[in-house]
DNA sequence: TAGACAGGAA
DNA sequence: TGAAATCCTGTCTA
């Protein structure tokens, strides 16, 4: 075996995790750190590390993102999104080798090896028109036909062959990773079919157009490996970032008939729009089908919800059925961490369609992962929102955490309260309000976006500095004239509730701040920072806020929003609402 | 024919 | 942990 080069920026700890190295000392020709006029030590961006980075992605998951040092951890489901990559263990034992600066500890390659044996160890495969569960170990279709869950999803012949039906492939790959079989799908696609979808070199709207590089990387990830393994999976990059143009990007490369998912109407919309300004696609090919109107087309933009509606729980999804008749080559899911949970029934027909899913953040372990990993695919491509940050194609952005305290009345209420109520309280504390009052002052030029959660503290709040209030009740047409005014300047400040987390529609912002929000969603938080990442044309940089009570359940939970944009590398500076000039009752407990 | 609104679902 | 958002259809009004 060869000696790792102490050069090398990856470490492997036993504990399957990695630190990456992103930037290296320079180092003068007598081994002495070069340092720069203010006497800090000079870097320069570790030669390996964009190598070492997409190595890695193939079969790790980037867990934290700060400036310096990436980790990444092995899990059993990034190794078997590199299985499902017909990715060796040992070639993933050579890239750890090759990348590390210490050895590697001899129980992860022998963890890998053993993951990596359990996918294959079962496959589906087609035979005719039928499928079938095969493994070359006998002992291990026993195994799993020994559960309820596995047995009643398929048949068994006089042979002791394992037939599963088309519609139950799906299910049946759910079923065998819940107990810890990931299926190796080798079915294969249909083709659907064939429409040219060209990419323009200049919109619509008269702007040159083209993929980003990690844009083309991303739909050349999907659509490589061929007619068997490539052709379904998940591109994961940060709100901003043009999911939608990797999606175009897939749709160009396979040139079929395409259905595409989204969660709502607006983005229904939104979608038919960028397909027709940026791809050869005329108007008459691109359907929408939600409840205003019903147009199927050979790409044809609906919602979620209308693919499993029903009349009642017993009967058909209608819509469905409809879908089922065209020929689809493509099947696209936008915002995949979003997918209900219906739709997992629903997508098993959808198995023998390629798909691409997209999503802003890192699919967790919260149960969900398993099944987008069987029914839609393996991740496929991700970029940390830091590189795309370098690469200036989002903004640059400061997070900020103001606490405020709570005054002793209220303190009163908050400790007797239940555990629910707390949270509600503190959430809601009014001494939020001063404090906002010096955030807005701060920013006489900027175009400020208050977010939160509660119609009560909303309410109050529109009423206190005479801006609009945007809820889930407003109606379209007065959603879209106040996002007009404020997007042309006319509106400086608008005040939204819960329907920013969805409204894709929203006009951008370069200060957001957040009064309240839901537990500990750290997707929230992430959505509601992606509010303000788009480029500034003066390059300036974005401010994030999020005022918390101090001492309360409140900061607890935004401690908690707050692990993944720290794991993307952003980092909170923590301000005391005293600081801003807020007069603080005395005896204010914190 | 369009819109506003209610009611159910998850 | 709970509140608020979404979507769909269907009915009523102008």
């Amino acid at each position: 075996m060869k000696m790792p080069l102490p050069d090398n920026p990856l470490i492997v700890q036993s504990d399957r995790t990695l630190m990456l190295h992103t930037v290296r000392t320079l180092i003068d020709g007598k081994g002495v750190p070069q340092k720069d006029d203010d006497g800090r030590p000079m870097t320069e961006e570790h030669p390996r590390f964009a190598e070492a980075r997409d190595a890695l992605a193939v079969f790790a998951e980037l867990e934290k993102s700060p400036d310096y040092l990436h980790t990444y951890r092995i899990t059993a489901v990034s190794v078997w999104n590199a299985a499902a990559l017909r990715i060796t263990p040992e070639a993933i034992e050579e890239t750890l080798h090759e990348l590390s600066c210490v050895p590697v500890p001899p129980n992860v390659v022998a963890e890998i090896r053993d993951w990596v044996e359990r996918y294959g160890l079962l496959r589906i495969e087609r035979s005719g028109e039928h499928f079938e569960l095969v493994s070359d170990e006998r002992t291990a279709l026993e195994d799993i036909l020994g559960h309820e869950s596995i047995r009643k999803l398929c048949s068994v012949d006089d042979t002791g062959r394992v037939w599963v039906d088309g519609l139950q492939r799906g299910s049946i790959k759910q079923a065998l990773i819940k107990i810890g079989f990931p299926v190796d799908d080798r079915g294969g696609y249909v083709d659907g079919d064939p429409l040219s979808i060209e990419l323009r070199e200049t919109t619509r709207g008269g702007e040159p157009f083209g993929l980003r590089p990690y844009q083309s990387g991303a739909a050349a990830a999907f659509h490589a490996g061929g007619s068997v393994l490539g052709g379904s999976g998940v591109v994961v990059l940060p709100c901003g970032a043009g999911k939608t143009v990797v999606g175009m990007g897939v749709m160009e490369l396979i040139g079929t008939k395409t259905l595409i998912l989204t969660t709502n109407t607006v983005a229904v919309r939104q979608w038919r729009e960028e397909l027709l300004d940026k791809t050869c696609l005329t108007e008459d090919e691109v359907g929408e089908y939600t409840g205003d109107q019903k147009v199927v087309c050979p790409v044809t933009i609906t919602t979620y919800q209308m693919l499993t509606w029903r009349r009642t729980k017993t009967d058909d999804f209608e819509h469905f059925t409809i879908f089922s008749k065209e020929n689809w080559g493509l099947v696209i899911y936008d915002e995949v961490h979003l997918l209900p949970a219906p739709i997992f029934r629903v997508t098993a027909d959808l198995q023998a369609r390629r798909r691409l899913g997209l999503t802003a953040t890192l699919v967790r372990e919260d149960g969900k992962e398993d099944d987008v990993f069987c029914l839609i695919g393996p991740k496929r491509y991700d970029v940390p929102w830091k590189v795309l940050e370098a690469q200036g194609f989002i903004a640059a952005a400061r997070c900020v955490e103001v606490r405020v305290p709570l005054d002793a009345q209220l303190r009163g209420q908050y400790v007797s309260a239940a555990a629910r109520a707390k949270f509600r309280i503190a959430s809601e504390n009014p001494a939020k309000i001063p404090a906002l009052e010096r955030l807005v002052e701060r920013h006489p030029e900027g175009r400020i976006l208050i977010i939160g959660q509660y119609l009560d503290q909303l309410n109050h709040l529109a009423r206190h500095f005479r801006a609009p209030l945007i809820t889930g009740k407003t109606p379209n047409p007065e959603r879209q004239k106040l996002y007009d005014a404020f997007r042309t300047g006319e509106l400086r400040l608008l005040i939204v509730s819960k329907v920013g987390n969805f409204a894709i529609d929203l006009p951008d912002a370069n200060v957001a701040i957040q009064v309240s929000g839901t537990f500990g969603s750290r997707q929230e938080e992430a959505q509601r920072l992606g509010r303000i990442l788009r480029p500034k044309s003066d390059g300036s940089v974005a401010v994030f806020y999020s005022v918390v009570t101090l001492g309360s359940r409140d900061q607890e939970f935004a401690e908690k929003r707050q692990l993944f944009l720290t794991e993307q590398g952003y980092t909170y500076e923590i301000v005391e609402a005293g600081s801003l000039g807020v007069s603080v009752e005395p005896g204010a407990a914190t």
